[in-house]
DNA sequence: CGATAGCTTGAGCCCTATCAACAGCTGTGG
DNA sequence: CCACAGCTGTTGATAGGGCTCAAGCTATCG
């Protein structure tokens, strides 16, 4: 799985919202990186602390969490390569919210300070990050509509829905398959179930054909069905294709599916 | 109620995230702003429109809110005086939410290309407003957290809280007292319960004494009881005191109160 | 080959949804 | 002035989705 040069993805993904000048390229490009191996399940930021530099997933997968009362967990999104996990940090004193591997992952560290010296007289730039940390905030209140008012097959199916498309958009999925390193707590945890009722509807997915799902990763065999399944669009995530962008491949019909959202059995 | 001069809650607001030089504000009071009275529960804007202005709040309430599937509803976010409720249109091109009031509002609008030539050149101003869209997703996963892994009563007693705290930042709160128009079904679609259980709560926090709670308004009369009941902490609403800000007034405890968060009967 | 982590399955129960009916209030129109 | 409609709040009964507890199962690994 090669990596291109570490801002690569980034500076994709910063496109896929915003054009950038080459000058804009070349301030993300000359960023001061520390690359670092992290172990899964690693906190990498805790919750509230305060932190004085961003981190950019290069490989594998980050995830926000926070903690609720003494045990229970809420995962409140998930981070791809490419992805800034923790952008908040750059204006906000005390991250909200923890930031961990899921699985092991490898992560770039870029300082504040020279986050705001590329930003400073660089208005696209500014305007291509804040973009990002919108489309982060449009996905959280995605996540709330589906927590707050679906069961809990759509809740997995629609987060599958979500990562598949987000992983196709960094090329990361060819043809609806994709391993993720989550385990089935994690999922509860992200879709605000418990891990034992996770278990059991990511049992039902299977048997209803929508998808295959092992250890080793998830392929989705009925892509429509799942976005049925997950009352799923993906309008939120404001993936137009970049004019750069090469052919982003998406899936078939990921818009409007409203139909059978809680389809009886 | 007065509302001064008609950007002083929206400067406020701003400065309580970051300082702000002379000159920004006197951008902020340049824009061009179109005042409006709506209805009470009309849509200012409907979900996934584009929109070329941005919405100030002057008075009364708005909601966020998402349809899903045919009849169900989540409300995200709500926006009180002095907030810019879609900020995110600014640089999305269609809004992911519906925006509505709650009850009648007064509202400000003011063009994109404005907010865009104010911004550009005004590095402190734009963080200021980048800093409101961050607290803003910063709200939108406490709320993940807590439809996710609080019980009805919990949500229920953690958006008093949340309101309370921020009506008193704006100073429409004195001393723990505050009315807003919504409905019992308002509240349901915002905590994702039913428009009856939301009822049952609203009784529950009554009879346990925490709240009087009648149609024309709310007042917290245990607050210390109500932030534990709602395992509330007002960290994720960033609000330092800005300097200028004449004694906000906090309540008394609204720190890390994460015991009982979902006690036995 | 134990050990640990994750997955699977079953049983019982509780929280919350749904359905249904009624009360209180407000605004409307004859 | 009263009848009526419509919205909001309230209450009861029933049922179902999902939680909890508990125990087996499987796979990976030192």
């Amino acid at each position: 799985m090669e990596i291109g040069r570490p801002y690569s993805r980034l500076l994709h993904r910063l496109e896929s919202c915003r054009p950038l000048l080459p000058e804009d390229r070349q301030r993300i490009a000359d960023l001061p990186l520390t690359v670092a191996n992290v172990g899964a399940g690693q906190d990498i930021v805790r919750q509230g602390d305060a932190s004085d530099r961003c981190t950019v997933v290069l490989n594998g997968f980050l995830c926000a969490h926070k903690r609720v009362g003494r045990v229970q967990r809420q995962i409140t999104a998930f981070f791809l390569p490419g992805d800034i996990a923790d952008l908040s940090s750059l204006y906000l004193p005390n991250l909200d919210y923890g930031l961990a591997t899921v699985g092991s992952a490898v992560v770039a560290f870029t300082p504040h300070t020279a986050l705001h010296a590329a930003l400073e007289r660089a208005p696209m730039l500014t305007e291509a990050l804040w973009c990002q940390s919108l489309v982060q905030a449009a996905t959280s209140r995605e996540w709330l509509a589906t927590i707050g008012r679906r069961d809990a097959l759509a809740r997995v199916a629609h987060l599958v829905c979500e990562i598949a498309v987000r992983l196709q958009a960094v090329g990361l999925a060819r043809d609806l398959r994709f391993s993720i390193p989550w385990t089935q707590t994690d999922i509860a945890d992200a879709c605000g179930i418990s891990n034992v009722h996770a278990n059991r509807v990511v049992q039902k997915l299977r048997r209803q054909g929508l998808v295959e799902w092992n250890t080793h990763g998830i392929s989705i065999l009925d892509w429509n069905g799942l976005v049925a399944a997950g009352g799923f669009s993906d309008d939120y995530l404001a993936l137009s294709s970049p004019s750069s962008g090469p052919s982003t491949a998406k899936p078939i019909a990921a818009r409007q599916h409203d139909v059978s959202q809680a389809a009886p059995a």
